[in-house]
RNA sequence: GCACCCGUAGCUCAGUGGAUUAGAGUAGCUGGCUUCGAACCAGUUGGUCGCAAGUUCGAAUCUUGCCGGGUGUACCA
């Protein structure tokens, strides 16, 4: 159709425009496109002479129902039912067959608890994973987790000091209390470190014990809590409803080809100082920062170039998703910088996407305090919501509306999570999406009949044409939400297309009315374009609920 | 200080160059279940789109300057 637009306004005028085609007000047309006031911009032309003329082509194709002028040159084209109709069952291109990538959806460090935060990131990343994938391209779902490094020696001196030598304490602790353990003993360090020297001294020594692990009871307790800590994050990823990884990247096995990497790019891309070898990230968007310390030791920014490497290796992605919170916004495009120095054949291919901070309307969040709102916690609240309004509690309503919450927002801004209204199960939220689902099972399994076979002519009542309208808006929502990676379109979508089918079921009955077949059609259409929007979002379409 | 992000209804957010009336949810008020599932639908109250200039046929949307909030600013991750 766009096609047919750009065809003509260049046989017509001889002039290259961009035109767009949008889903404009349905009591105006299906479509509408602005090429007439662009074109009369650049013509110096009257833009409705020059409407005119592009409708009076566009009649003469004999594609549209109805082309009209209106406003101020807007050219609206409406379909014919059947084309429409056509057009809803059509399902989106597969845009990015043949391209690799790489996306971590999921990283949240060991010896802390998983907080919403993690979650928030966990749930973008793989539903932008979902999108990816669904565009024809080969997806690769991978974590990355810093088991090394200053927050590993905080936790692991709280550690030791608990279980006073016998490592064997820890397997009294029951599964339900290891991840309070975790916060408490990750705040307890991360206290100590701050209020007093020889703790600092002292935990600074058991941050280098972490890169080697070799006094035993140390090891004992590290493995411990490492294996809790990955038992954990499966348990809560999993009841998120993301995929699983292929993957997992541990900070340890990028640190000595990211250090090595540094050093030999010292001093084409990195420079020493102070004894430390830093990046003039300053000269890039960034800041200056230090990948390897005046120790010797690398940084999590060496570890992140060794990453690159290692993904690269390995996957040879065509691009590279990084989803964090966006604090680290700046500090990647000084990593990312670097990679472009070290590796040309690597530029351009890792992407961060940076969040938004997920905060408390009772107050900050902050994982170094230990004031943190974990997963278990998130998990209950919902179910208590939803037992309050007397519905059955499962797993899939629940993970749902948490999913939903998150993903309904644009990428970018600041979350700012009310503990006691967010996670909604009425209104524009995943349960209404679940039950608009569930609704429309009910109506098809009841009518126990096989799909009808579409009659040679089709024409649509109002209620019928609207919902079809919409259902013929999902392959380019879709496409849209991957171009920019903002799944929240979809969200937003999935809404409107539910609204428009409640309000439909409302007003339309559907077995036993004379128009039956063809409206059993249009509810199946829409529970399929439903299941499919929902699929991609990661939430459980139930047939009942 | 400098850089980046944000500011739309009481609250949480869509809309980021286009259509006489800026949309949802939620909260408040009102109506609708002997009728395919009321976790639903319909109606109603609520906005000088932070402020001010500019660009444009047209600005919540682009530019500039202010005001307010947040984040970052090398040996944490």
């Amino acid at each position: 159709m766009l096609k047919q637009l750009i065809t003509i306004d260049q046989e017509l005028f001889g002039v290259d425009v961009q035109p767009v085609l949008t889903r404009p007000d349905p009591r105006f047309g299906d479509f509408a496109t602005n090429v007439a006031l662009q074109l009369a911009g650049k013509l110096g032309k009257n833009p409705r002479e020059v409407a005119e003329t592009v409708a009076e082509h566009l009649r003469q194709t004999g594609k549209f129902a109805e082309v009209t002028v209106a406003g101020p040159g807007f050219i609206n084209l409406r379909l014919s039912d059947r084309a429409l109709l056509e057009m809803a069952s059509t399902e989106p291109a597969k845009t990015r067959a043949g391209q690799t990538v790489v996306i971590e959806t999921n990283n949240p460090n060991p010896f802390k608890a998983m907080h919403i935060g993690h979650a928030f990131n966990a749930i973008l990343a793989d539903t932008i994973a979902n999108l990816l994938e669904e565009s024809g391209a080969a997806t690769y779902r991978v974590s990355y987790h810093g088991d090394v490094g200053l927050h590993v020696g905080k936790s692991m001196y709280a550690l030791l000091h608990y279980v006073e030598n016998q490592p064997e304490r820890l397997q009294e602790v029951p599964e339900a209390e290891r991840s309070s353990l975790m916060s408490r003993m990750y705040a307890e360090g991360a206290k100590a470190y701050k209020e007093n020297e020889a703790a600092k001294a002292a935990i600074d020594l058991l941050t280098k014990q972490s890169f080697v692990r070799d006094n035993p009871v140390y090891a004992a307790v590290y493995d411990m809590v490492f294996d809790w800590s990955f038992e954990q994050i499966a348990k809560n990823v999993k009841r998120l409803g993301n995929k699983p990884t292929r993957q997992r990247f541990l900070e340890s096995e990028a640190d000595v080809r990211g250090v090595k990497i540094v050093r030999d790019n010292v001093p084409k891309v990195f420079q020493e100082s102070n004894g430390a070898v830093v990046f003039k990230g300053s000269e890039h968007g960034s800041f200056d920062n230090a990948f390897v310390t005046s120790g010797g030791q690398g940084l999590y920014a060496a570890r992140d170039l060794g990453l690159m490497q290692l993904k690269n290796e390995q996957y040879h992605p065509s691009k590279s998703y990084i989803v964090t919170a966006e604090e680290q916004r700046d500090y990647f495009k000084g990593v990312i910088a670097a990679a472009g120095l070290c590796f040309p054949e690597l530029k351009d291919v890792t992407v961060n996407i940076p969040t938004g901070t997920v905060k408390l309307t009772t107050g900050k969040m902050s994982s170094r305090d230990g004031d943190v709102v974990e997963i278990g916690w998130l998990f209950d609240q919902v179910a208590e919501a939803i037992r309050v309004r007397g519905g059955e509690v499962t797993e899939a309503i629940v993970a749902g509306a948490l999913r939903y919450a998150f993903l309904k927002v644009r990428i970018g801004g600041d979350v700012v999570f009310d503990i006691n209204e967010s996670v909604s199960i009425q209104g524009n939220s995943g349960p209404y999406l679940q039950y608009a689902h569930a609704r429309a099972c009910s109506i098809l399994d009841k009518a126990k009949r096989e799909q009808p076979t579409t009659e040679e002519r089709v024409h649509f009542e109002d209620g019928e044409r609207s919902l079809v309208l919409k259902i013929s808006e999902c392959s380019e929502v879709i496409e849209k939400a991957t171009g920019e990676l903002l799944p929240h379109y979809v969200c937003t979508y999935l809404y409107e297309l539910a609204q428009e089918f409640n309000r439909f079921y409302e007003h339309n009955k559907v077995i036993g009315h004379e128009r039956e077949a063809l409206r059993l059609q249009l509810v199946a259409l829409y529970r399929d374009t439903l299941a499919y929007g929902l699929r991609l979002l990661g939430i459980i379409a139930p047939e009942k609920m």
